[in-house]
DNA sequence: GATGAATGAGAATTCATTCAT
DNA sequence: AATGAATGAATTCTCATTCAT
């Protein structure tokens, strides 16, 4: 289904291309998706003919770390469902969402604002996320630890919004702890 | 305290930095601060030479748009503030600040990523909005009606966050009404 | 039906138009469409800005060029066509044309390969010269001085060919004459 | 005379070769000669490293395209005016040159816009044909064929005209046919 | 004061050519 | 020899800001 022929790879064009969407998603969360290219090139230690031939358009670049990031976080979820009851499990991903999709998130309105193709990569990512929350809240529910009532897109915009509260606090742990209590006191059935 | 000589301003002149900051609001507010200010300055009906009269930089407009809807909310947050038990007063104005700050809202971060002067006007609008929040808090605090060990920035954050979250899920107003649920029950002692 | 409502256009703008265009004409011809905005520009005194100002693409300043050349050929072969007998008058605008269309002919192409609005503003010129080449085709034919099997397709291809000709032979008027002698004498009845 | 001191080239590099030409020569025919380098090395089932190792530049790959298409003219040139009469010689080589030449022909532009060692290869093809038409030419004039006062230059501008004037035409072989009826009625002493 | 033309520093992207594998 | 990844100069186009009218 994801239809592309993947080549092997030569060991240092993986090792560039790994490189580059290292420093892009360290760039782009810290600074902003406005960074140049250019610099970002640079930052990896590679000329922008070599960022352009692994990723051809910025955007691709864009999508390629959000895929990874999803990733990587449905992956770890996948291992949290697994190992915790419904309830802690929910708790745990939760957070773990939170913690991994800290930075500037105008990544995913870049990405909103163009053409669908370069969704398409994403839209397969994001579904598993989707669908691994959506698990986690039902057993979460089903369980009584959760308001009955919330639908999988409210839980998105919470985490969405959770995220968004936590770059506000910036570091400060106790804080942010104090934001947890309230979101998960809140999202306890009333 | 704003240092600046103000002369009175022409009629029209007047005229024509109002309508400016409503077009802006508008457009940054439903299209983000990538709209050009030539199309700002078009939408408002005069030239770009009018727009870097009023505000000498772009950023200057942005501060202006978000200082104009600072006083608003100011405003409205007052009239709540007195017409209203401590705790009614906390949550309407919770949700008119959540309400009001509806829109793409890349500003802050737009104006975050700017030099320090740009700020020092905004600065001003936003220490009367933060007072008027630190005194509904200690009030609905006092009141038990929410948990006494949140401190004015957890505050600032969950309204940021829940603005993010009521983005993500647009115009549905049962949707919308199930996260002002969690929220302020999550706000409440626990 | 030229749907464009044209303002005046200040004086100086109208002059840096005029400035660009006759650049762009020279620079096009003599060194071909590959020649750099930026060249065109500076060789008119004009930052970029300037020229994408006037003509939002490259390609619309080539169509710009193009149109340019086209009336005012249309017009000299309008006035030619006025002027002389049907034979003659077939003849000079024949020279008319070659003469005025010298240089690397590679802009036709360099338009087809572009989209078809591009081509709108062309079309109309176009259709205006094709126009005229015809009625001086069928006016010379009737005066039995042109072959009458010839359409205009044909006319216009020998357009074409004779202006490759004519620069392949440089500015030797004896040998562009004999070139006119064997053209003329071949279209001919015979 | 061509001085370079050619090994003899492995087999598989003789057919890379050879098959990079016969690539090269369909594709700039057919697109032009704007079509990356990298395009014209995947189409023949090559690296583009093979091709540069074969031809140094972009422009060395053009010269020696010319090249080939040049030799094969002249040798079919060869044979015609070894079994013809000279008048029909004259008239079977000036239609296989225009037949042979199709294409969007910049080559020639391309070519000419660059430095002169490139041309060296070319001169020598382009010599042995020059004078195939020069003795093609003198034998028409003899036989009083073809007007006495045209000389190697006009017929080398009318051949690349007629060409210029079939690419206008397209493939319909009757407005073919009469465009020829004009250039050789033309070229007939009058 | 208002206007909108001019400016030019970027920004994304392409492509001939080089070089490590 | 062959490969294709890497390179970076060059190119088109955008947009905040300035300035002549």
């Amino acid at each position: 289904m994801s239809g592309a022929k993947e080549r092997p790879l030569r060991a240092d064009a993986a090792r560039n291309r790994a490189r580059l969407l290292e420093v892009a998603t360290e760039v782009f969360t810290t600074r902003g998706v406005g960074v140049p290219t250019e610099e970002i090139a640079r930052a990896a230690g590679v000329g922008v003919g070599t960022l352009f031939r692994h990723f051809p358009t910025k955007e691709t670049l864009l999508g390629a770390v959000m895929v990874r990031r999803l990733e990587t976080i449905a992956a770890q979820t996948a291992q949290l469902a697994a190992e915790l009851e419904p309830a802690d499990a929910f708790c745990a991903c939760f957070r773990l969402v939170i913690e991994q999709s800290a930075g500037k998130n105008e990544f995913v309105q870049a990405l909103a604002a163009a053409d669908v193709d370069a969704h398409a990569a994403l839209r397969e990512s994001s579904e598993v996320i989707q669908a691994q929350l959506a698990k986690l809240l039902d057993g979460a529910q089903r369980a009584g630890a959760v308001r009955p009532e919330l639908g999988l897109p409210e839980l998105i915009a919470l985490l969405a919004g959770t995220g968004t509260a936590m770059e506000h606090l910036g570091a400060d742990p106790a804080a942010r702890q104090r934001i947890f209590d309230v979101v998960f006191d809140g999202l306890r059935p009333h």
